[in-house]
DNA sequence: CGACCAATTGACAGCGTTGTCAGTCAGCCG
DNA sequence: CGGCTGACTGACAACGCTGTCAATTGGTCG
């Protein structure tokens, strides 16, 4: 009654074990006739390939890591991106017959390098994905490449022509949100900048001011507030935006976690949301839906970016037929209450 | 340069290979001279175990399986609780040298059961967690059951001698959230009522019960809404009860996303928070700290469960010294500005 | 001193696949 | 009709480790 093996279905279908992994591996090069008497002999014993022994004898492990900013840990909690691409990655992996490992990781922590060489040793994974903002640090990638492991960076916020990535256009989309804002009659409109040495961000804040250029507004330096993505960091940002002479009209901030803080700031302010002050973020984290006024943002194709990359790093095993450069998938406006026009 | 194997390390010792697997799985009966013999080698080739080829001999996958409603597809989206059930799950994963597999589903899907069976087949897990509200599903737990495959249920609402469970303490929770809004005078307290079905919900209703019942308040089955735990059911659970002549001064939801419904719609209504209504969720999600104003709630030590969970699961590979019954691990009361004395 | 026991070690047979390579077989060509 | 080719199939050796069981060692006890 114990698991049926290769040499149970090779018996009851009359052919050598060899046959029966040729069809299990859908190799070319057998029989119709044969293919479907194993097929049968396969269904009738409910026969499953022991994964263990077939990544024994084909030197694979079947096995994709996913990294990620540990939001547990991060300054900005967003769970919502974690869950996200681990929803694209785990479709691409079911449809290649892969298991998905998830490692979310705290880069400020010394362990990371060590944790991921661990990994590394203990797993031997087939491809591995890292997103943003992990994706930009040679800490993160550099045990990988040592390893000769394939990897993908998810949204590495440049191009690079040498390798593979999956972004997204956080300038241009950027650019996009302060046009919006700017077509609501906006004028002086303030940015919140998150970790700037995170490129996504840096590309946010280059899209703010190119968006603004667009319109005709000059930048001023003293409506841009840097702060750390947190929401504390979106509540300081606000108090000193708010106390302004002339205070600014619209507050784009660089993440949903720190609009979610300057909201609350000109909400405690009474400031009525958006007639007296417009504000935007970036994610459409779960959150953004459920504030009040609920936030306009900036949606990323997280899942289908974690997807692409899963299936582009899965696709070629070989080194150098993998494609090159960056596969950009765009983000979208999502239009919510928390703007308005100008009154 | 090929990666070492147990042979190199055992010529490299000068023992047998049998003896370096015993010092590499740390078993007893092996000379502390010759155990440092084989340290010293294994660390100077920096050999690490093909876990292929370990799993394979040994008849296990090292593997552990989290499930748990997806949150991409529940209607109250809810991330933060499968962020902290793996954060929880890995670290106990790391302590016990195994891998997590995440698997989150959606129970709704008639394709639950085959894809179930499916992960079986593939990974044959060592031991599976199954997080509310799918752990009282037959549908989820009869596959592992089928397949013999140890699984332990978190939070599965009600004890059970027969096997070992962890879980929380909604009902008492309840009740205490209850007694809370009480003591601040509030009398007409109503409450929020998620899927019933949902043994967890259940229990929170019995609690919110208890608690009046402690406090010297009678039950009104008008002030009991049931809603979908979706911030639109929180709407519409608002705008009945804030429609009565004489409306509640407290809302008491059983999750937080409908507590942040009743408050959108709450504010809509121009209520002022929380001197003319006190509102309170449970789930601690990462909403509920930057809602405004923020949500008082109850936090389930969710990391923990999943943390213990996995660990008792690993520790006895003996089915009959596993440990029974449920460990209950208490979730607390957060409070925070959306909820006060009536005024 | 020899028997005896527990601690320690090793030889070897799997574990269930895949990769390699050597057939076998049918059809086609000259 | 013999040889050749390409499609198909199978035998068998890995893959790197653990489990079993026998052998060896070192010490203790009578």
């Amino acid at each position: 009654m114990s698991k049926p093996t290769i040499d149970d279905v090779a018996n009851l279908a009359g052919v050598s074990i060899k046959t029966v992994s040729r069809v299990v591996n859908n190799e070319p090069n057998v029989r119709d006739s044969t293919r479907s008497q194993v097929e049968s002999a396969i269904s009738q014993l409910n026969y499953r390939p022991n994964i263990s022994a077939r990544n024994l004898a084909s030197h694979r492990s079947n096995l994709v890591v996913l990294i990620y900013d540990d939001p547990s840990t991060s300054t900005s909690p967003n769970e919502s991106i974690a869950v996200r691409l681990q929803h694209g990655a785990l479709q691409a992996c079911r449809q290649a017959n892969r298991e998905l490992l998830i490692h979310p990781c705290n880069y400020r922590d010394k362990s990371v390098r060590p944790a991921l060489r661990s990994l590394i040793a203990r797993t031997r994974p087939d491809g591995v994905v890292i997103a943003a903002p992990l994706s930009n640090m040679a800490t993160i990638t550099k045990p990988f490449a040592d390893a000769g492991i394939p990897f993908v960076r998810l949204s590495p916020g440049r191009k690079s022509t040498a390798e593979f990535s999956v972004g997204t256009n956080d300038r241009a989309i950027s650019a996009e949100m302060t046009r919006y804002l700017a077509s609501l009659g906006h004028r002086d409109i303030a940015f919140v900048s998150g970790n700037e040495q995170e490129r996504a961000v840096a590309n946010r804040k280059i899209g703010y001011q190119e968006g603004l250029s667009v319109c005709g507004i000059s930048y001023r330096d003293s409506l841009v507030i840097s702060g750390d993505s947190s929401f504390e960091s979106g509540v300081a940002a606000a108090e000193r935006l708010l106390a302004r002479k002339k205070p600014p009209t619209a507050i784009f901030a660089a993440n949903d976690c720190m609009a979610a803080g300057v909201m609350q700031t000109a909400q405690k302010k009474g400031l009525r949301l958006p007639s007296q002050l417009s504000i935007a973020g970036f994610d459409d984290s779960t959150l953004a839906k459920y504030l009040n006024p609920s936030l306009t943002t900036i949606q990323q194709p997280l899942a289908k970016m974690a997807e692409s990359a899963v299936s582009a790093l899965l696709s070629n095993r070989d080194e150098h037929d993998r494609p090159k450069g960056m596969t950009v998938i765009p983000s979208v406006l999502v239009l919510r209450e928390s703007t308005g026009p100008v009154l």
